[in-house]
DNA sequence: TCATATATGTGCAAGTTGCATATAGAGGGT
DNA sequence: ACCCTCTATATGCAACTTGCACATATATGA
């Protein structure tokens, strides 16, 4: 029913929304970075416990942001035939990407006080409200 | 330096970013107007706490978003003459707006989990990683 | 041979948001 | 009367993110 929710449920039930946050990927692909060199299709498994499970992204977008952390040197990427099937790209993080996932870390903690303080807000006001 | 950020703050020091939560702003107009009657221009002042003050949202967003949720039936409004100054456009939530408010904070508080669960596997893998 | 699973990628459209700009009334100074 | 500023609302445009549809190609098994 709410505008910025159609497209990312088509109206079913609530649960996990990960895309609540702004390019919250990025971050989700650089910590499975860290940990591993990985390909794309392999970390949209990875993905799921940190909510994409109920909501998967889309592959498409995996694809697109490693190849825009690569551009800006967050990663780099060379290819792997030999593993059975299709050519795999595969990413590693570099010391630029290290940085900036701390970066991100900073922001997301940033964020989550942000969130904290509005629903404390709410609930003391609904609470004092009836 | 990040993609997502540029036109956020031009590249300044790391303060809160309310806009990392996708249409954060309008939970934020919806709680200010469930305590109080209220015009857009005002709004602008009440959604310092929120995380705005460092970082402010633009007043075209905020009208736009008072006219979407209107045309939803979340608000409705009244125009005042006689305060002295231009004509304003008072806001006023009504129940369905009560509702989706409260909507938006089970969806705020599901999205706090997911950012907790990310937060906490980070800290984990690099307390045992370096 | 054909279907399927794996793997990567492009094109397009919808939605959000910042920036620039337009409009207008009220009040104060010269 | 003229201009400037503050208050107040609104529109047009461009940038960016993201989902959906679709295209392509390799390996494997029926």
């Amino acid at each position: 029913m709410p505008p910025g929710r159609r497209r990312w449920r088509g109206g079913q039930s609530d649960e996990a929304c990960p895309r609540r946050i702004h390019r919250f990927l990025e971050p989700c692909l650089l910590l499975l970075l860290h940990c591993n060199e990985a390909h794309g299709y392999e970390l949209l498994d990875g993905l799921e416990p940190f909510g994409f499970a109920q909501n998967p992204v889309d592959l498409s977008t995996v694809y697109r942001m490693l190849r825009g952390l690569e551009e800006q040197g967050f990663v780099t990427s060379h290819w792997d035939t030999g593993s059975g099937g299709p050519a795999r790209r595969l990413y590693r993080i570099t010391e630029e990407g290290d940085g900036y996932l701390a970066w991100w870390v900073e922001d997301l903690r940033e964020t989550d006080r942000v969130l904290h303080r509005f629903l404390e807000t709410y609930d003391s006001h609904m609470k004092e409200h009836a």
